[in-house]
DNA sequence: TTCTGTTTTTAGGTTAAACTAAATAATGAA
DNA sequence: TTCATTATTTAGTTTAACCTAAAAACAGAA
């Protein structure tokens, strides 16, 4: 089946947003996809149609097997270019993702397995997040937000949540990336700023960013009393 | 200035039709974009509007300054992302022109230039068609078909002009690429096939298939008479 | 339970890019 | 020079994807 660049990004907007909530309210999807309300609702009447979303009016809507298959294909197409082009162009991470997300719409198959090839089959991209294989399945990601730990508490870093370029770049700055490992030195009352030990440096970290970077917490090896 | 793919492809396509004759019929056109005569026309006008294009109704459109810079663009990105392909992937060339022709209308300036970077800034594409600089400066490539070469002559492969896959993985085949020296063996007369020694191996092209292949005529090292 | 404000959908309109059918202009042979 | 053929353009439709304005449904407070 071919589909528009629209029709995929509607696909991949409701499946994000599905991780979230089972049903996808119409105006959730405007918002995210920047479209107004009366236009998605018709274009959701086209995608129902098209067997690829069930919709009970006034609920949102949610994807059938069919349309989650295809959504799952345009999310590994995302990933895979994103992790190309980190890999193979050493492009920085959010610069990447603004590149996948045009790319993502112009990966053929065959193209898809070469770079999965060259890359070695990676389970996930610079963000942490699984790559969907060939057939669909998505290996989870499991762990807690950095913001949940505290004092005297250590993590990996397994993923960064929200995908926006000026987030990234500024986990960047502070060398928060996955596979790092994050002491908690303090945390301010009141939802105040954590201070951290990343890559041998002492960072503050405000709550709110904190709540988007997830960790594998870790049992600390020197055992305390 | 934001194109659409469409208005791309329509540049591309005169830019490419123009290497032959100054003024290209809109019924060429309509021809290599695989769309009907009159559509060609309506988008004719409209980037006759845009400045893009020159139209002497019923004698053929030619490219503005402007619309020629864009088209430039264009194939430039063409040519990157074939280069591209092959050199990290190791795609075949006609895969590589094949993936390409959806890439091109995907290419930021920045990914642009970190490819070309990459790349080590190529003048030419694996199929010997030169790359145009940022600035839309072009290399001209000079040679003779291979076609035109008599019993004894050499010659360097220097590009193959048609970009057909299909003609592409045929010349694969015989290990006809730019770089490869050709011996001229035999030729049979009334159009016949050529005898060629080409990568250590003596092969037989068609007539037609040595008038797409350019060559770089070379003097022989050993003297004749 | 009723009202009010928000969410969602319906109705109607626009733009880009294609199409077919019909008209017009150009070209080359008799 | 005239006429028939071919090339090109004009006219009118269609489809996809968006928009604004208005109507309808829902949800929570009085």
């Amino acid at each position: 089946m071919e589909l528009s660049p629209q029709i995929e990004d509607y696909l991949k907007g409701i499946y994000m947003l599905q991780t979230r909530d089972r049903q996808v309210s119409t105006t959730a999807l405007a918002g995210r996809l920047g479209i107004t309300a009366p236009s998605v609702t018709a274009m959701v009447h086209k995608l129902v149609e098209l067997e690829l979303l069930v919709h009970e009016p006034y609920r949102g809507v949610s994807l059938t097997p069919k349309g989650e298959t295809l959504a799952l294909r345009i999310v590994r197409a995302h990933r895979l270019w994103e992790a190309y082009l980190v890999e193979s162009l050493g492009l920085p991470w959010d610069e990447a993702h603004i590149e996948a997300e045009r790319l993502e719409h112009v990966l053929s198959d065959l193209l898809a397995e070469r770079i999965d090839e060259a890359l070695g089959f990676p389970t996930i991209d610079p963000h942490g997040h699984p790559i969907p294989s060939p057939t669909g399945h998505v290996q989870p990601v499991t762990g807690v937000a950095l913001a949940e730990l505290t004092v005297g508490d250590v993590g990996v870093v397994v993923q960064i949540r929200d995908e926006t370029p000026e987030l990234l770049r500024y986990l960047g700055e502070f060398g928060v990336y996955p596979g790092e490992v994050i002491l908690v030195l303090d945390v301010a009352p009141f939802n105040g700023p954590m201070h951290l030990r990343v890559a041998g440096k002492t960072q503050v970290l405000g709550r709110e960013v904190a709540n988007h970077v997830v960790v594998q917490p870790e049992v600390a090896i020197e055992g305390g009393t």
